[in-house]
DNA sequence: CGTCGGATAATCT
DNA sequence: GATTATCCGACGA
């Protein structure tokens, strides 16, 4: 479970949908081809999110995994909310469309506009307790999901990698988007 | 339910 | 200059 708490009140998640991304041997990490400005959190120590912004409009959040020197990271792809539905919908800003609760926090800018997470929360160390964007453990007693994997979603490559984790039969799961190539056409395009 | 194209700018080569 | 770990609205069935 990961939680954010704001001026806005406290919104939490039950995290549904992940995807691995192994920095040294995958050409679909950020961190392939080595540290920049952008992914220097996904070299520090683990326990820390990583934000990036993409598409110009969108922001998505992962977790690094691994010791310190090893950029590896799971990126948050979903997620059902559990506390703070009221602030996390008002955060959204689409034209007086409804927006359901399943929809909220299904995708991974989707999921970080409901939490209000953007690049100030860049390098936050979620195990601490302190910090305002943290994780919870799941509660005593609830049982164990099944998780089914498969090839992640929108990457160009390595999409052979099946590296996408879901709680199996759970809704706010995203459905799944093969990668397209598009070109943006210039003013000579024809 | 499905496919299709547009939006939009940081980041990297 | 090209690419992008996405989302949304429009349209068809």
């Amino acid at each position: 479970m990961l939680e954010h708490e704001t001026a806005d009140g406290l919104v939490a998640v039950e995290i549904s949908e992940v995807e691995s991304y192994a920095g040294e041997i995958d050409p679909a990490s950020h961190a392939y081809r080595g540290r920049t400005q952008r992914n220097a959190v996904m070299f520090g120590p683990p326990g820390h999110a990583y934000v990036y912004f993409t598409y110009g409009m969108h922001f998505c959040v992962n977790l690094v995994c691994q010791p310190e020197g090893t950029p590896e990271a799971v990126l948050l792809r979903a997620g059902r909310i559990v506390a703070g539905e009221e602030a996390a919908r008002a955060r959204r800003t689409r034209h007086g469309r409804p927006v359901t609760a399943r929809e909220l926090a299904r995708g991974p800018a989707r999921l970080c506009q409901a939490l209000d997470i953007d690049r100030d929360l860049d390098g936050a160390d979620v195990c601490d307790p302190a910090s305002p964007l943290r994780i919870r453990p799941a509660s005593q007693g609830s049982p164990a999901p099944v998780i089914a994997h498969g090839p992640r979603v929108g990457v160009s490559r390595a999409a052979d990698l099946e590296w996408r984790f879901w709680r199996d039969g759970d809704p706010t799961v995203s459905p799944y988007r093969p990668h397209v190539p598009r070109r943006r056409l210039g003013p000579t395009g024809t």
